[in-house]
DNA sequence: CAGTGTGAATATCTTCACAGCA
DNA sequence: TGCTGTGAAGATATTCACACTG
């Protein structure tokens, strides 16, 4: 097969992979078929080959697929075998929480500069960087190499963050907020939205609570 | 149409649809035209028909949708218009922000117990939350009536926040740990992976980038 | 001969196009 | 007349089934 247009929901998956591999090779596993792997990422075995099959060949027939090799070609199939350095905008609860947390960095997104626009955070040191206004976050952006912007401020600041973002010549952007923000077309904008998974989830509580009583 | 299956992609439109209305409420906007909430949504407008067809017709012909009215259809729909109360296991960095965070309870989701193992964390206050060991998440679950679980604990730790959650007879779970936990099939699994829009976002911009190469 | 890689079949989701109603 | 609601068409994604190979 080889590449064409990737389904976004492929991509999902792929992070799953990436994720469900890594914990193999902690714990020693060389070697892994498409129906283990399948059932410990909780998806069809041929779902698997046919994601993988987007990038190339990657699996041994009879034998299964290399954990290390297999982990290694994700990775390099999703341009993520590398650094990305990230900037934070709204130091609040959400980007306090992302500036400390370890998950970014094991998976190469090294946040290297958190900014805000209070003046009351502004100077304030956070997992090691000092925070700083957002006004210079361009600056910022091409001294410390920059590709990837996080935003996490308040929903009404969030376009505004985006802007000073984009103006700094971000190439994409997680946007952590409800807002649905406008974005030129080369620069790659990510929503993440928890709620939709509250909502979710309480929607298939009801409909089966209601199922059982008609 | 009403009701048959519902698709998840579906449920994660209407979750921004009520996020979009409400600020078109906020700004005092009476009535909304299929094409003009998919612009602000970004998505198609025979797409946000299609989907409040699955349940129902809240629409006037001529004129559009009555946002107030169209809000609360949704809401109704996915049952989300009333309190959930949830309970919160893992109170790191993330498990802190969720806590504080009022998008939750804006959202009819109260977290009214906050778990955690750690002894050093165990009497901790957080947003009016003492923390509790998780031994006891059982026994607060039916004193409290909670329906949902928050799992925000270490990767290796999920599962068996999930197990105390499930004993205690919860009914969904939000994971917002990378593991792939098990759970009995009654109870609803929702899990949040932010990885995966870095991993999307890199991709983008890595094949952007070659695509000019060649 | 076990397990991948893949074309073909199926299932699902999205968009179009227009009938029908306020 | 304007915009919804929806059947039909089109586009995508998933699963099956098996040829193929180490």
């Amino acid at each position: 097969m080889k590449s064409a247009h990737i389904p976004r929901a492929t991509i999902q998956r792929l992070s799953i992979y990436v994720q469900v591999l890594e914990d193999l090779l902690q714990d020693g596993e060389k070697v892994v078929s498409s129906e283990e792997l399948a059932r410990l990422c909780q998806v069809n075995p041929s779902q698997i080959r046919k994601d993988l099959a987007y990038f190339g060949e990657f699996g041994v027939r009879g034998v299964g697929y290399y954990v290390q090799d297999l982990s290694t070609a994700i990775k390099q199939s999703l341009g993520v075998d590398r650094v990305w350095n990230a900037a934070l905008v709204g130091v609040g609860n959400l980007g306090r929480a992302l500036l400390r947390s370890r998950m970014f960095r094991r998976r190469g997104f090294f946040i290297v500069g958190a900014f805000d626009c209070d003046p009351f955070k502004i100077g304030e040191e956070i997992a090691g960087l000092d925070v700083i206004c957002t006004q210079h976050v361009g600056e910022k952006i091409a001294e410390l190499n920059i590709e990837i912007g996080i935003v996490s401020t308040p929903q009404e600041r969030a376009q505004r963050a985006v802007n000073h973002l984009v103006e700094g010549g971000i190439k994409g952007i997680i946007n952590f907020t409800p807002a649905r923000v406008q974005v030129p077309e080369n620069v790659a904008i990510e929503n993440v939205d928890f709620i939709h998974h509250f909502f979710s989830a309480s929607f298939t509580i009801y409909k089966n609570q209601t199922k059982g009583l008609i």
